[in-house]
DNA sequence: TAATTGATTAGAAATTTATCGAAACACTCT
DNA sequence: AGAGTGTTTCGATAAATTTCTAATCAATTA
């Protein structure tokens, strides 16, 4: 019933955004600074001792934080100070994940709720009686369908019965819907 | 000032478990899983086909994601249906982020006490009416049953039955606590 | 200014991970 | 039993990431 859709790009600004914090805190070696930096504000050498590490691996880690605004960093003297933006790590986890809701038009909305309404893990649990509601569904149905073949009156019967057992009713208004033609015995996708 | 001191194991059990979260959470693909199924539950080759994706690649990622519980997954009829397990997603960014030992040992030093409290001479004296020090005891129970092999319902009563006569309210919460799972008659430890 | 010290960058090696197609598997229905 | 359908695993590949060494940069002090 499914096939691949187009390729999208997926994601919004918003949701890069969480996703860069997401990957910047799964990261052993980054959890690990951050930690020695709740505890106190600490330069690169520092740092890079403690974890055992070199200076230039923790200034890699220090750098893609700062350009997150997880840690900021000011000089003094030698030493280049890090210390924590705390108040980043205050929100809930689901709000990392949730992403905002996507304005899709209402047409398509519409489409998506009934399919949605109708169709239960695969299967049709009811014929809408309502017209345009039906026109969806049998829209979607035809799907199952390759357009440019024949079908004989069994396979069509094969192939809507895996979505309801009223296959009758099914085939009867695909055809009536415009959907599929009959020429005696021979069905075609439109 | 520093030199490199000696390499060392960093992170302790529940630092890695953190950090395994945070790991699943930060990749594109598995944050759109998880946005669908905050909708609904879904299975596979709906993912697959809503993402774009192979169902192959929805199934690694879903695997992964089960593994560590975030989600899970039974089957009905044909399709794996997958959902979420929500209570996941409430804590704050940073209880992920923070090592604590001494949180850990205060937490295990309360789950002896809850757990000698409700076990006496190898029975359960009383199913706990609190839902964490539910979770404790059942968690403890579990270990009655090996990973890895099927139970059928029958065996899960007897092996219940020796910590407690209500061996039907044990055997459903170990299903909702996600410590078992039950696909028609079979259970398994997870 | 030269020497010192710490921070950063560049380039390369090693590792991890996401993804796919194909094959194997599990369940359902005829 | 066998066809059909959805799921999972396997092997390969491509991309991203971490870490290192070595070189360069920037501030300080003699």
């Amino acid at each position: 019933m499914f096939g691949r859709g187009m390729a999208k790009t997926r994601g919004s600004d918003s949701v890069k955004a969480k996703l860069e914090l997401l990957k910047l805190l799964a990261d052993e070696t980054r959890l690990d600074i951050l930690n020695l930096l709740m505890k106190e504000d600490s330069y690169v050498e520092k740092i890079a001792c403690e974890l055992s590490l070199t200076p230039a691996t923790i200034c890699y880690h220090l750098k893609k934080m700062e350009a997150v605004g997880v840690v900021k960093c000011s000089r003094s003297q030698f030493y280049m100070i890090y210390s924590l933006n705390r108040d980043i790590f205050d929100k809930p986890l689901y709000e990392l994940i949730k992403k905002d809701e996507e304005v899709i038009d209402t047409e398509e909305k519409y489409r998506k709720e009934v399919i949605s309404h109708f169709f239960k893990y695969g299967r049709l649990t009811q014929i809408p009686t309502q017209r345009k509601k039906r026109e969806i569904v049998l829209s979607e149905l035809v799907k199952a369908f390759d357009t440019g073949r024949d079908y004989h009156e069994k396979e069509v019967n094969a192939i809507l019965t895996r979505y309801h057992e009223d296959y009758c009713t099914l085939r009867r208004e695909m055809i009536a819907c415009g959907l599929m033609t009959r020429h005696h015995e021979i069905y075609r996708r439109v």
